[in-house]
DNA sequence: GCTCGTTACTTCCGTGTTAGAACTAAACCA
DNA sequence: TGGTTTAGTTCTAACACGGAAGTAACGAGC
């Protein structure tokens, strides 16, 4: 429905905005007359607002930027689970207005579906203009073609959340969903490629090179959970020793100072330990924070993108052995290569329902249609009601 | 010069010819009347040819695929190491027409361009269009930045292969020329993205992503030498053990079987020995492909991509373990995955230099003028004598 | 306080690229 | 011989783009 350059617009305000049509000129690669034709039809709409921001110091004529029109509409996303759904609702940018985590009872797709419209609803945020939704799994086209901790094979799961909400909804890949989102909105943007790890229940491992995240039949199957990290670690499930899902998931972590101290811990109390300086939590963390420096240093350096977003519910050791983690990096890196960029997204499971929102919006701005409607980003009236 | 449609056509029919217009509709993305206008020009001009492929049995109107005109013109692909120049001829599609190893005798800029200026021209074939020049190090536009082998900073060195022999000159990292000769004209072709490991003196590492070569600061260090595969295997001249370089390279190789033998042989022969069922000699080889078969996994299931190019003259090792390779990457793998999909570049040194001709090759698409002029590939008359 | 320079943006218009519709070409087939 | 199928071409209208020139809105300097 837009042309190349209609989106390419659309975005750049939606990533980079408020921002002016001579910067866009040049991020876009277009002339002025064509920022003023392509910016038109956005302004006649209501999609896109100019800002009067007045002049800020410099000579010449004062820029009249570009900006998305504030409260334009809400988005809604969802991560599940095995357990439970993590429910946001953002605005345009993927920004949090609310957030919840509500326990997932069924597990039947018909089920699930009309559990996240419940959650959605009772977020109390109107104006939604569409969902995303994501999970742990191989996903295309609006349907779950495999999802493992759901036992779900071939599932339409799009439209029956569609049908539930009377919203578009967009589905993803749960690890594609947060690589989206750390590339258009959180602390990726503006970097051409990175590497996106997170750590927590499990080991997720995500892409992004040339500005895209990449898509590939891989993406669902965890692939990063097994690499090799040492050699003195525990074992596995799958009985590797020492690989990254024994050294960095929080059961395994809770599991190793759980055996140690003799009594049962969480993975919460062993950061608490570890920061108060009890031995063998704090032995545990360091070894877990040097696997993640070298889980780090391997993909950066056979991905040759040097930097790295680190997300995930487990990412709290982070901040407690930030000196290791980069001392890893650093031992595993060729001392002439370009030092590692580390960005540290600590939101938690939040950041997982922020990638499906960012799913959701992506599919928004690609559904514009500037010739026809009313107000292209809305659902029909009334349908969250 | 050309427009980006008739570029993409330029090359599409260098890659994929002899094509008929209807494939080149689908593959190109445009309509049937583009096509033909875009397609003239070309024919006019003599670069291209309509081929008179008769009837193949199929109803309707037969096609007429179009193809490079043979015999258009002929490239130089030179690749530099510390000790030789690796020099080859090729015509427009990187097929081999000579290939020669000569000696290299000096190290300053100015005498390595003679003596590649002399080696090309001793090659006796006419009508070269283009050199490309590859070397391991950091290259930008025609200047080497860094290339420690030579100890050279800051070169122009392009220009002055250029000046000697009057034919434009590209250069480029060794790594990345391989993996765009790959990519265009050898066995990547068609697959959208895979990574390019080669063993020989030394480890080497490309990726292609979305049908594009990684482009990366990085390309010049070789960071994969030093990814760990092994606990058990020799140390690293960086003192890493069971390093990507102490297990595969071979210079390494040799050393460990000469050690076992008490005497010294040297990595050809360590291969004859091991096919002729030599113990010592065996065990080496075998660890030597247990361990790329490590590399070649993690390097898969970091980059999502699921196919790897296997390159350079120390390859010679994997026909005598393929199954060891094969084995080791199932082992490092889900089975849930792709399987990896192999291939293996068995032509040794000549690899390296047929990469260097893809990029002269790539830029003379890039000079086509079709408005000017009269046979853009070729040269001033006589420009190598 | 007027002009001048500077930067931001717009209007006008020519150019070049694209694809739809209708058409021609060249085969097989009944 | 005429219908069917597939390939490719011609004609033409739409349109996206950028160059040239014009307008807008500011600060700076006299």
């Amino acid at each position: 429905m837009l042309s190349d350059s209609e989106r390419a617009l659309a975005r750049a305000v939606l990533i980079h905005g408020p921002i002016s049509r001579s910067e866009l000129t040049s991020r876009l690669g277009l002339s002025p007359p064509s920022l003023t034709r392509l910016a038109k039809p956005f302004l006649d709409r209501g999609l896109l607002v100019e800002l009067d921001d007045r002049s800020d110091g410099s000579v010449g004529r004062p820029v009249r930027p570009l900006d998305v029109r504030p409260g334009l509409a809400h988005f809604a996303g969802v991560k599940i689970t095995g357990e439970a759904l993590h429910v946001v609702a953002t605005d345009v940018r993927a920004e949090l207005l609310a957030y919840q985590e509500v326990p997932l009872h069924r597990r039947d797709p018909a089920g699930v579906a009309t559990e996240i419209a419940d959650a959605v609803r009772a977020l109390g945020v109107d104006r939604i203009a569409g969902v995303g939704v994501s999970l742990g799994g191989a996903v295309r086209d609006g349907r779950v073609e495999f999802a493992p901790f759901l036992d779900w094979t071939d599932v339409p799961f799009a439209q029956l959340v569609e049908a539930e909400l009377g919203v578009p909804a967009s589905l993803e890949n749960d690890l594609v969903a947060l690589a989206e989102a750390e590339r258009w909105f959180g602390l990726g943007r503006g970097i051409p490629g990175f590497v996106v790890i997170t750590i927590g229940a499990g080991i997720g491992y995500a892409l992004v090179v040339n500005g895209q995240v990449v898509h590939s039949r891989e993406a669902g199957v965890g692939l990063g959970g097994h690499i090799p990290l040492g050699t003195t670690g525990p074992v596995c499930h799958a009985g590797h020793r020492g690989c990254a899902e024994a050294m960095l998931t929080s059961g395994s972590i809770a599991a190793q100072v759980s055996a140690a101290l003799q009594r049962p811990v969480d993975h919460a109390e062993v950061l608490r330990l570890a920061a108060a300086g009890d031995p063998a939590a704090a032995t545990v963390v360091d070894e877990a924070a040097t696997a993640l420096g070298r889980l780090v240093a391997m993909a950066v350096n056979l991905t040759l993108q040097p930097a790295a977003v680190l997300a995930g519910e487990g990412i709290g050791l982070f901040p407690l052995a930030e000196e290791r983690v980069r001392a890893a990096i650093a031992a595993d890196r060729d001392p002439r290569a370009e030092p590692v960029r580390l960005f540290v997204d600590e939101s938690g499971f939040s950041a997982w329902a922020r990638g499906a929102a960012t799913i959701a919006i992506q599919d928004a701005v690609d559904r514009i249609d500037l010739h026809r409607g009313e107000q292209e980003l809305l659902p029909t009236r009334g349908a969250l009601a």
